[in-house]
Order: C-alpha cells, then sequence, then structure tokens
RNA sequence: GCCCCUAUAGCUCAGUUGGUUAGAGCAGCGGACUCUUAAUCCGCGUGUCCCAGGUUCGAGUCCUGGUGGGGGCACCA
C-alpha cells in the first residue's frame, strides 16, 4: 500500500518507540478511577486547587484517566494537550521535570502524536487561565495511532459564547465511510447513538411492563410476507433451498397469537430490496407489536403513553425540537395526541367530504379533487390509492404536531379488519408527526378465510408481474390461522426514523451506524506490491491494477473481461510480479 | 430510472478570460519557548487537480462520456 508522509512518519514514530523500549501496543491494562467529565465535576476549588507559591493542596486530587490525545501545544520544557474520552475532555499539563529522565524529550515531543491513546495519572488543580485540568506525573502510552484523524479545533467566541468548530470535516462521505473517525472526532455524534440506545431500551422497557414477551423470529425465511416489498434472496447450500431475508416479522408474530402468546414484540431488522434515500435504507429496524384481545382505539392509548416516555428518555421532555425547512417546532408528545378520521382531514385541508352516509365517494369525484391539487391522475388509480395521494398532497405535510388518522379505506388496507361501523373502512390509523408517519396500526384481521383470499389476490398481482407482491401462499401461515387466532390489535413503528424524530436528524444515515453507501473504488495505491489485481468495475467493464516498488499500472477493459485477464497473465510472465488475484 | 449540485494536499478551502513552476490555513517535519488553549514565533510544500476521451500551441479551468457523494422527483400498502 501507498503511504502518506504522514501515515510513514507514525510508523517511523512507533519504530522508534519499541528502540526506545517503550511498548506502542501494551497488554498491560490501565484501571481508571475517572471518567473526564467526573474530574471536571468533582474538582473543587477550596479543597482541590494547590497554593499559587507551590503549597499543597489542603486535599489532594489525584485521577487516573485514559483517553485520545486531541491537540498539543507544546512550550519548550511543558506542554499542554487535551485527553478525549467517551465522557468527554480534559486538559493535561506535562513538565519535563515531572516525568523520568528523557521521556519528555524523546518520548513526549518527538514520538507521541495526536490521535494515540494514553493513561494518565496525576494531580488535578485549576491553571492560571482557568481550566480544569491534570498535572500529569505519570504518562503510558496505551496505544499507538498510525492514521492522522483530521484535526478539529474549536474557540469560544466571546460575544457570543458560543463555541465554533474550525476546519469540521463536512464531507458525508467521510463521516459514513469512516464512521469510526466521525464518532472519534465528534461526540454529539456518539450522543444520536446514545440517544438511539434509550429510546430503544425505553420501549422494550414499556413493553416489558405490560408483560409483554420480547421474542426472535426468523430473519431467514423461505418465504417471505408482511408487507409489500421486493426482497433480498439468498441459499442455504446444506439443505439446497432458497431463502429470503425477511421484509416484515408480521406472519410469525401472529403465529404466536395463534399459540397462546397475548402479548408478543420483537424489535427486529428487516430487509427491503429497494431504494435509498434520506428516509430509506435497505436494513432497517422496526418494531412489531402484537396484543391478544384489544383493538386499534386500545392501540392508539398504549402508543401515546409510549412515545411520551421515549421523548422524556431522548430529550428531557415530551416537548421535541424539530428542524421542518429550517423551521424549528417544538413537538408536543404529551398525551392524549390529536384524533382524526382520514376523510374529516382531507375535508378540513380541501372542503371536500369525500365519506358520506356511510360510503366512500365516487372514484370519478375523489379524482377531480386530485386534479383540482394538481396531482397526476391516471386510470390505473383506485380510489383507496388516490385518497392516499391526496392526504399525502393536502393533509400529511401539514400534521406537525402527533396525530392520529384514523379509518383508512378498505383497499388501502388488506391486513386490517373491517370498520365495526363505517362500511367501505378499516379500523387503522397512522401517527404523523414532524409530516412524517411514525407508525401504522390495525384491529388484525384473524379471519382465515378471508385472509386466504387476500394472499391469493396477492399471488395474482405477482403472477401478473408485480414484483412487490408475494409469489407464493404461506401455508403454513394459514394454517395457524385456521386453529384461531384471537382478535388482536397490532402495531408497527419504524425506528430509525423515530430515531430521527428524537434526535432532530434529517437523514436516516444520521441515525444508522454503518449506512450503505457503494463500495469504493479499488485504485492501484490499495493494492500490496508485486501483485497484479483484476476487478470488476460498478460501471461495466473490467480493470488491471498493478503494482510493484511503488509503481503503478492500471489497464481498463470496457468490452471483455477474457481480454482483461490475457493482459494480466501477459503482466505476470514479464516479471517482477509475484502474485496475480481476481477480486468480484 | 430522471433532474440539479458537487469532487483540487491528511482535513477545510482558494484557483481570474484557458497561459507556462497549482496556492492558503490547519495537520506534518526542523528549530525556539516551563500556565497554553484555533498557543505563538522562524524555516520547509508534501498533489493521480475523481476517471477516460476530446478541443487547443497550451486544460485544474472548456466539451463528451463515466464514477463517487449530496439533494430533489419517481418508487416505497
Amino acid at each position: 500500500m501507498a503511504l502518506t508522509e504522514q501515515e510513514q512518519i507514525r510508523r517511523d514514530h512507533l519504530d522508534a518507540l519499541r528502540a526506545a523500549g517503550v511498548e506502542p501496543f501494551p497488554a498491560d491494562a490501565w484501571p481508571t478511577t475517572h471518567a473526564a467529565a467526573d474530574v471536571l465535576d468533582a474538582f473543587d476549588d477550596a479543597r482541590h486547587q494547590p497554593g499559587e507559591d507551590g503549597e499543597p493542596a489542603t486535599e489532594p486530587f489525584r485521577a487516573t484517566i485514559a483517553g485520545r490525545m486531541m491537540t498539543k501545544r507544546v512550550m519548550g520544557k511543558a506542554a499542554f494537550f487535551h485527553l478525549a474520552d467517551e465522557s468527554g475532555q480534559i486538559q493535561i499539563y506535562v513538565r519535563r521535570d515531572d516525568l523520568p529522565e528523557g521521556f519528555y524529550n524523546t518520548v513526549f515531543k518527538k514520538l507521541l502524536d495526536p490521535g494515540d491513546w494514553l493513561g494518565i495519572e496525576g494531580e488535578v488543580f485549576r491553571t492560571k487561565m482557568g481550566e480544569v485540568s491534570v498535572r500529569a506525573e505519570n504518562l503510558v502510552l496505551l496505544a499507538k495511532s498510525l492514521r492522522p484523524l483530521p484535526v478539529e479545533k474549536e474557540a469560544v467566541d466571546p460575544e457570543t459564547g458560543e463555541t465554533r468548530r474550525f476546519n469540521e470535516v463536512s464531507d458525508p462521505e467521510f463521516r459514513y465511510r469512516q464512521r469510526y473517525a466521525d464518532l472519534a472526532l465528534h461526540p454529539e455524534v456518539r450522543d444520536v447513538f446514545r440517544t438511539r440506545h434509550r429510546v430503544v431500551r425505553t420501549i422494550q422497557g414499556f413493553l416489558d411492563e405490560q408483560g409483554y414477551v420480547e421474542v426472535e423470529t426468523p430473519v431467514l425465511q423461505p418465504l417471505y410476507g408482511g408487507a409489500a416489498a421486493r426482497p433480498f434472496t439468498t441459499h442455504h447450500n446444506a439443505l439446497d433451498m432458497p431463502l429470503f431475508l425477511r421484509i416484515a416479522d408480521e406472519l410469525y408474530l401472529k403465529r404466536l397469537l395463534v399459540g397462546g402468546f397475548e402479548g408478543v414484540y420483537e424489535i427486529a431488522k428487516d430487509f427491503r430490496n429497494e431504494g435509498l434515500s434520506r428516509f430509506h435504507n435497505p436494513e432497517f429496524t422496526m418494531l412489531e407489536l402484537y396484543v391478544a384481545f384489544r383493538d386499534y382505539d386500545w392501540m392508539m392509548g398504549l402508543v401515546e403513553r409510549m412515545l411520551e416516555a421515549v421523548a422524556v428518555a431522548a430529550t428531557g421532555s415530551a416537548d421535541v425540537a424539530r428542524t421542518i425547512d429550517g423551521q424549528t417546532h417544538t413537538l408536543r408528545f404529551a398525551a392524549p395526541f390529536r384524533r382524526v378520521p382520514i376523510f374529516d382531514a382531507i375535508a378540513q385541508a380541501t372542503g371536500h367530504h369525500l365519506y358520506r352516509d356511510g360510503a366512500v365517494a365516487g372514484r370519478d369525484e375523489i379524482a377531480g379533487v386530485a386534479r383540482q391539487l394538481g396531482l397526476e391522475v391516471d386510470d390505473s388509480m383506485g380510489a383507496g390509492k388516490l385518497i392516499d395521494e391526496i392526504f399525502g398532497e393536502a393533509v400529511e405535510p401539514t400534521l406537525i404536531q402527533p396525530t392520529f388518522v384514523t379509518d383508512y379505506p378498505v383497499e388501502l388496507s388488506p391486513l386490517a379488519k373491517r370498520h365495526r361501523t363505517k362500511p367501505g373502512l378499516v379500523e387503522r390509523f397512522e401517527l404523523i408527526a414532524g409530516g412524517k408517519e411514525l407508525c401504522n396500526a390495525f384491529s388484525e384481521l384473524n379471519d382465515p378465510l378471508d385472509q386466504r383470499a387476500r394472499l391469493e389476490e396477492q399471488a395474482r398481482l405477482a403472477a401478473g408481474g408485480d414484483d412487490e407482491a408475494t409469489r407464493e401462499i404461506d401455508e403454513d401461515f394459514l394454517r395457524a390461522l385456521e386453529y384461531g387466532m384471537p382478535p388482536a390489535a397490532g402495531l408497527g413503528v419504524g425506528i430509525d426514523r423515530l430515531t430521527m424524530m428524537m434526535t432532530n436528524q434529517s437523514s436516516i444515515r444520521d441515525v444508522l451506524l454503518f449506512p450503505l453507501l457503494r463500495p469504493e473504488t479499488i485504485s492501484a495505491d490499495d493494492i500490496p506490491d508485486g501483485t497484479i489485481r483484476v476487478v470488476e468495475l460498478a460501471s461495466g467493464g473490467w480493470r488491471v491494477l498493478a503494482r510493484v516498488n511503488g509503481g503503478n499500472k492500471s489497464e481498463t477493459f470496457r468490452e471483455s473481461e477474457v481480454e482483461a485477464v490475457e493482459f494480466a497473465e501477459w503482466l505476470l510472465e514479464q516479471g517482477g510480479y509475484d502474485r496475480l488475484t481476481m477480486s468480484s
């Protein structure tokens, strides 16, 4: 691999450390007494601060800490740097004469670099400039950093009192591809994932308290179902059979209701083979919950209480700040949330009552309203689809405060029970907040004959070329339903989008530690010396990469893999190379 | 799949109408400095200007095609 000058210098430092008898990757543990933030919290000037003239503190405050060296300010025989651990940063004061003979000049000044993990032991004090710091009496290298972390600097603006950051890494690609560096540099990014952890834990704690059981159902499924989406497919060798990564876990959780569990939930990774966007990642986390003997009305009450608990856990209060189109709103996740039937919401927004006298308006009337709103209408769109479009255009973006939208047209909701009093509608709600859907819930369909009819309709769609419809009927699921599934309320919550809401992030990539990106392109710099490699290009074609004695060769073949391989083999025969590898 | 924006040093960015040897700050290297904090001061420029073609006497700059990334649309019960 080609090393940058700075990478080479750090490797030189590594060798020099070993030569000086300092192990760069020691095995010894370094048990700490404090986190950086604990030291800052606990410091008390009256008891811990030494006197001006070398007078010892009335109660010296000794601490052993560990972290990453972030900055280094050397002033001859003394130096300062900041040490960052998970809790925050604390300044370290180093003096030549506090350390063993020669260590400061030959090791600390020359061979330790920003990014190195250090252990510090010493007394806590406040500097003349007023910053609580640790005076290092023992300084130990815990792990050497061989790759320079980008350096960002901070300063407090004297007028506003706000901390400004300079040279901040702004390239999103760098941040997502090298999340480890992003996290090391940006405590606030770590905070997002701590909040995500609290969101999940709060939900689990809340549901556990109700007596519900968290379960694990198969990720690898012989048939996929429970949603409409294209699946990822894979293959099991020993059984020689295709398998699908789940697109939902609904059908397995319902089997558990049949089996006698009265409240089950799963926080699951689902996988959908679809596009990427600010709101979509091919693998994402979904909460699904099913509770026997309850209905969607009851479920709204549970969601209100659960999300209030989540908001408090995530932000400290039920009021959550949310930036939408550059405007900051305060979303109140305090029960009860507003409830509005979808047709009432549409009527308020458009003036058109499309559900009258116990029936949904005619398709032509609905299409007319859609056209008035500037929506494109084509003949394939049914009444249900048009209602959905009108809602999405005219209502959804206006629902900033958490709002339950209820009683959808039956065509939109094949898995929900028909409404007990309103013909043509189903018992379903979505929770909308900040103009986006957060939850989807039904009174669940438990009639096995009706369910069979609907799955058969799906299979017909699949045969007709709809690649999001499930091709095969899940006979085992129907067999389970035939034994009898209790009436139940079901809920789905997108955990990623909920976390976006609670942390005020605008992209799903900012709440996923490792969002999916296209693979990095390999260049000749990235392969070991003395090797030749043939790589297939995402853009089509093949490239032969060769590297010997630091010299690179790169040759692209658009048309033929055979030509590329023949060229690589010819190159190998010319000598100087000892290896030819193929990579996909 | 379509549209817009974008890619220059490890990081953040300049780079004029196409002009000869591509710049700055930070980081790094050498030196000074025992309370600094975007430390300071002196000296040093480290590069596949995303890739491949093309136009031109001459391309970081213009054109065509491609790739990565961001945003929007479409898709997503």
